[in-house]
RNA sequence: GCGGGUGUAGCUCAGUUGGUUAGAGCGCCAGGUUGUGGUCCUGGAUGUCGUCGGUUCGAAUCCGAUCACUCGCCCCA
């Protein structure tokens, strides 16, 4: 509450971080676009229960997780934790519905109220895509390949693996679901109090723990891919193939679960091994159930979302790409006329930056510095001769202009 | 929410078994004869030693609490 520290959790985006940030931001936009995806911005709190009843009552995010609040006009508002519940209610609630097939590229804050590590704060922000009314295995692929593909743009392809597995339809999974719980239940003795925990309200969960002694008894448990149903089973076969025939390497990994309740069929995740225990970087999967449990009607969908400060730490450091041109007054007289100079190149379209104080030697330094291409020197002995010396900073090559034809002359510097 | 580690100038870090004016490198600022950078040389400024409290003649150094960061668990992007 005091101080001037940030919130927990929470950090500010200096323009070296914030340019890191949109280039992520921009680049999953870029390759979206290439595949016919439009942007949506949805608000960033929206009713409770758009939450609740979406992400399942067991889950962490919806138990523990949320930022709630009540307004003035005493509603339960939430800060979105994550963005498909939004995203899917917009789309019923916007009318959209007659709009399908339809593809949708959102980015922005999320809140969740954790423990923060590397790669894992209250305030964060993702990049995600969702794919509406496309039922076909087909949505599936090109979901995946333009993740790839956004890593790929990003140069990280070689630095994550993908993961793949199906979770199957809702039929094949009540039914594996039975199982699991009946092999776990007869072994409840060697179980860690977690997965005896997980046992009770996401027992699928138990597949992917950590614990030593879970890892064993899981070893030999049923698995998923053994009770989907023939559907389900050709449908995860189409998608397998589909990613091969496009080029995307994958791992199966039967044990690959989701922590929240609308996903069905296709689940997946894009990790890497260098960010600690946050590994994963980009995940998703279908949710051919959440419309339809939101109260809409029955629409399928994919996709995936993506954390930008995850991508931002394997990408390192990002160049400024605007080199500026430094204008460099000498003398009382030349500060009007170089502050009408700026103006006059910016309006031309030049990034221009004015070098203040300090004799030549310094202005130089810093016009370096900041790593303008040129230097315009403008001294009362330029003004008297109406022109002005260009130094360009990379060769060191200068020479002098004429005021008039100015703009013609620093063409190669636009 | 649980367990471990850390917290000294803008940044990266030193700081001996508690002892009196708290250091280095980088960066920053200013100079190296009046208007020429990216190299070099010289000089300079900057710290509530995270915060609060305790032990002590004396604490950046020991103890406690608190805050933040960090690693792992939980969970997830």
């Amino acid at each position: 509450m005091s101080s001037l520290q940030p919130v927990r959790g929470t950090h500010d985006l200096l323009p070296d971080d914030s340019r890191r940030h949109r280039a992520v931001e921009e680049a999953a936009f870029a390759v979206a676009r290439r595949y016919g995806f439009g942007e949506i911005i949805t608000p960033i709190f929206e009713f409770t229960e758009v939450f609740s009843r979406t992400l399942g009552d067991t889950s962490d995010v919806v138990t523990k997780e949320m930022y709630s609040f009540q307004d003035r006009g005493g509603e339960s508002i939430t800060l979105r934790p994550e963005g498909t519940a939004g995203v899917a209610r917009a789309f019923i609630s916007g009318g959209l519905t007659q709009n399908l097939p339809l593809k949708l590229f959102y980015r922005g804050p999320m809140f969740r109220y954790e423990r923060p590590q590397k790669g894992r704060q209250r305030q964060f922000h993702q990049i995600g895509v969702e794919l509406l009314g496309v039922e076909g295995p087909q949505a599936d692929i090109e979901v995946i390949a333009m993740g790839l593909d956004v890593l790929d743009a990003l140069g990280l392809k070689d630095r994550v693996r993908l993961e793949l597995n199906s979770l199957g339809d809702a039929e094949s999974r009540a039914t594996y679901r039975q199982a699991l719980v009946a092999y776990l239940s007869a072994r409840k003795d060697r179980l860690s109090p977690d997965s005896l925990e997980r046992l009770e309200r996401n027992p699928l969960r138990v597949l992917d723990s950590k614990d030593e002694g879970d890892k064993a008894v899981v070893a030999e448990a049923p698995l998923l891919g053994d009770y989907l149903n023939e559907p389900s089973r050709a449908f995860f076969q189409a998608v397998q193939e589909g990613l091969t025939a496009v080029g995307v390497p994958f791992i199966l990994n039967p044990k690959l679960v989701r922590g929240l309740d609308y996903y069905s069929h296709t689940a997946f995740e894009f990790t890497t091994t260098a960010l600690g225990a946050q590994g994963t970087v980009l995940a998703g999967g279908r949710y051919d159930g959440l419309i339809g449990q939101m109260g809409g009607p029955a629409t399928c969908g994919i996709g995936w979302a993506a954390g930008v400060e995850r991508l931002s730490l394997l990408l390192g450091e990002v160049p400024d790409p605007t080199r500026p041109l430094a204008v460099i007054p000498m003398g009382e007289a030349a500060a009007t006329e170089a502050l009408k100079l700026c103006m006059r190149l910016r309006r031309a379209g030049f990034a221009v930056e004015m070098g203040y104080s300090g004799n030549l030697k310094k202005r130089l330094a810093r016009a370096n510095k900041m790593g303008a291409r040129a230097a315009l020197i403008l001294g009362e002995d330029e003004l008297a001769r109406a022109v002005v010396a260009v130094r360009d900073l990379d060769s060191g090559e200068q020479q002098d202009v004429a005021l008039s034809t100015l703009e013609n002359a620093l063409g190669c510097y636009r």
